[in-house]
DNA sequence: TATGAATGAGACTTCATTCAT
DNA sequence: TATGAATGAAGTCTCATTCAT
């Protein structure tokens, strides 16, 4: 009982700190408020992070997890490569749409001094492992150019990004043809033509 | 002498607040800090700027108009629709290779508040007006395709902003072809095939 | 002992604000100062109140209350009238006597804002009940003047007040025969002749 | 003219200050927007006032003897007691409602540090020469009680200025009728009977 | 004499962190 | 282990005053 009621006070302080950011950024998340939200004392979050540094790191990592899931959400590697690559830019897309305030607060998640840790870099590419394989397996049958997968990904992914921020900022409306058209010229850039 | 002294006492304090935005994020930023590093007092940056809010306004700006002015440097409408892509694309590329806190803290200034500001984003509009000739243009032509220059940006120079970023970040490295090929790529993005 | 820690600690702060206000005025507190003359770090002070303005709205409330207390101490409505007058009259006197700074800055309490809030005013007509009772019964008697409670209390008692301040900041002594002599001739400005 | 000049600048300097205090009380003058108001450059007030409490020393000053002046416009010494009396409880009262700026900061003034200078307070007194020859006269005639002027000042015209002030503020109205048994009332305090 | 840009101390307030309970 | 009152450094901003022009 004890052990999952640890876990349990960890998890909800780290779920009221994300819906915080949601809500107000980072410059919106203090301690105190945080308490409040998590339902715990001011001085109980130190027993769980040693400062508000490690707090945020431990919040970035579970962001990154979850939108690593819904990126890859129901791709499987046998798949063909279109379709898979179709599949994740639309979770892209969709998780933007859905859930305007996660990806519209990566550019925050990004700027955290944390984002460059390597520790952090590495969990993260681990989580996008999915990814990596569609590139590399695109490579290999010769349908991608040869290009490292960082490259790739910013060719293609980051696209899906730039323009799902943009679109939620209200910058412009997409139709879905202009969505389509959109994926298909993301597709142009890492195939060999 | 006397009558820009003024001028110069503003640049001198917007140089200071990009410099340690560049240097420690704009959590980071100070009124404090920010008088001392531009050897002003407190008090004087509020002759020049209403509030903390104001000033950030006008860093925004001004970083917008280096960026912009630097990505268009060089570049003629009556070059080559290639040249002029390939330049601009170099153009930021090496604005974030000798200019790396300023591209490296671009998503920081795109979360600004104030980003969202009709006021601030028409300007943004005018001084990418050379950008935005080339796609016109090569929409007409039936080189590009035809979707809307956000999007076409958002396909190709904002690959090279993202590419830059990791780069300067050192998440990895890029010799002259490839280099290149990364610009040939996302070239790919946006023209017909 | 625990239980009314929280309650001293506001009390501490009230007390060392009416002190301090009574020394220096009310362009005289600030809340570093306060902060220091209470025993307690700045911050807590906004534990307790909101901001500044609540703060004094409370002092001011504190001191109203104390005046109120003083002014009708011992007085009860079987006693003469006359006799019940004196007392009050005397009260008034000897809270000045004795506690110079409440009187004599009993002005810049009615100058602040929170002064006209109805709220306010309704809670000060409550805890002066005891002198509208004497005025609404000499009325009745025909013994006072038939005018506005306010109007008798700025003929009598405020004289009271005038005097005691003009006393305390030393503009003239007064003999215990001359203060019965003052006593008498503000009584004469409220009966009937 | 330029004996004139300066003169000219003192005054407006001062008229300047007036109308802010009447404007926004003592917390909201603040240097620069006098010079704004007054039409100069904010040093130039330190050529005429060493500092701030200075010149709040001869604000007060100025309004003391616009005071003076109303309350004793028309009162000459030959006219009847009760007639002398009656003009001037008016003219405070008529003050007050012609201009109850005036009025209302006077608590304002009378808790600046400077009301207590003994300078400051001979000064006063001498301005209300008119009010003391009433009492003198009254006295040595048998009309008035045998008290110090001070006292039948608080006794008698200090009613006047409180129930103008309170008055002013709204808590209460008052008709033609009630102002005169209000006189009426005043006039009993200070006379023998 | 007059200016007004510049100063920097000090105002109010917030908040990450600690520690006695 | 959990609490939350207390801390005090640091934040933004104001303003009386000075001084080079």
């Amino acid at each position: 009982m004890s052990s999952n009621t640890n876990i349990d006070k960890r998890e909800q302080i780290l779920a009221a700190a994300e819906k915080l950011i949601a809500e107000s950024g980072f410059q919106g998340l203090s301690m105190q408020k945080l308490a409040k939200e998590a339902g715990v004392a001011a001085g109980t979050i130190y027993r769980y992070f040693s400062d508000k540094e490690h707090l945020l790191d431990e919040v970035r990592l579970m962001v990154s997890r979850r939108i690593a899931d819904a990126v890859q959400a129901g791709v499987s590697d046998d798949m063909p490569l279109k379709q898979r690559y179709r599949m994740m830019w639309l979770n892209i897309w969709n998780l933007a749409a859905s859930n305007i305030d996660t990806i519209s607060n990566r550019v925050q998640y990004e700027s955290l001094p944390c984002a460059n840790k390597r520790n952090t870099r590495e969990l993260e590419r681990e989580m996008f492992a999915q990814v990596d394989r569609l590139f590399a397996e695109g490579k290999e049958q010769g349908v991608f150019k040869p290009l490292d997968n960082e490259i790739l990904s910013g060719l293609s992914f980051e696209a899906s990004v730039t323009l799902a921020r943009k679109h939620a900022l209200g910058f412009y409306q997409l139709d879905d043809d202009a969505l389509d058209a959109a994926i298909e010229a993301s597709w142009d850039a890492i195939i060999t033509h």
